[in-house]
DNA sequence: CTACTTGCAAACTTTTTGCTTGCGA
DNA sequence: TCGCAAGCAAAAAGTTTGCAAGTAG
């Protein structure tokens, strides 16, 4: 199924008229691998043996042409730094308090929510983000 | 509404033992006066006139403060800056994808969602954030 | 009185930018 | 070849920290 998802990633980008390297490739395949919406700096560590020499800002360009494709999501925490999602399937996230861990769970759609909110605050609403926090199953043994 | 909500803040920060001092009364009076979620630098520029060597230090000082105590909660979006939401009933937000303008609304509690988040996860969730995302009035004319 | 607060500036973290060199198509 | 991409370092932007001086209780 990851081998799936990236030659489907490829494909986009490569409709999107975005030119392939070997770092592109590697961010790309690691985020599509991983479940564990890593953050920049966590990309950077797991690809710095196989790149000694890549620099941070290389990651974040990739992600922002990733994010302006559709192949991945940021996810933003209020202390800590952005996290990366790759799974485009529209599902939620547990976040752990202690530890930062990023969780998917899926729930029914929430578009009657959409419509709720669009009707008591006048906006125009085109996407919701729902997220629950608590302590993860590692975190909750260790305390 | 507002004055009685100050009030009940000011004996809570008083148990709790917190001097006030008159920057933090400022601060926390237009937190409640607002509904607006300022971040630090609205605060910070519609406090200056009265207060004019205020530091931002102090404000962030205080606003941890009254997170501590449970009186405000800190909103944080990706790109910009914390605002600080001194409504502490449970509601959930519309922002502006435009501008960052945040509105709140009511929902029914979605106490159904932690249930189930907690079963798929393994998480002991605590609580959750829903927030709608799209075009608030004023950019939707704009535009 | 004295511990908590303020004000200020410097430090820190995360992310962005400018510019030169390198490389994919 | 030609322009997008990588690498690097410096700059932004937001937030935190250390310390001296002031003040609430």
């Amino acid at each position: 199924m990851s081998a799936e998802a990236l030659q489907t990633a490829l494909a986009k980008l490569r409709d999107a008229g975005v030119r392939m390297t070997p770092q592109r490739h590697a961010i790309l395949s690691y985020l599509l691998k991983t479940m564990s919406h890593p953050t920049v700096d966590e990309i950077y560590k797991s690809l710095e043996e196989k790149f000694p020499n890549m620099s941070v800002a290389t990651i974040y360009n990739n992600l922002r042409v990733f994010k302006d494709v559709g192949l991945v999501r940021e996810l933003t925490y209020g202390d800590a730094s952005s996290r990366y999602d790759a799974n485009m399937n529209e599902h939620y996230h547990a976040v752990c308090t202690n530890c930062g861990a990023v969780k998917d769970f899926y729930y029914p759609s929430l578009a009657q929510v959409e419509k709720e909110a669009a009707k008591a605050t006048g906006f125009e609403v085109s996407s919701h983000r729902l997220e629950v926090y608590g302590l993860c199953e590692d975190c909750r043994i260790k305390q």
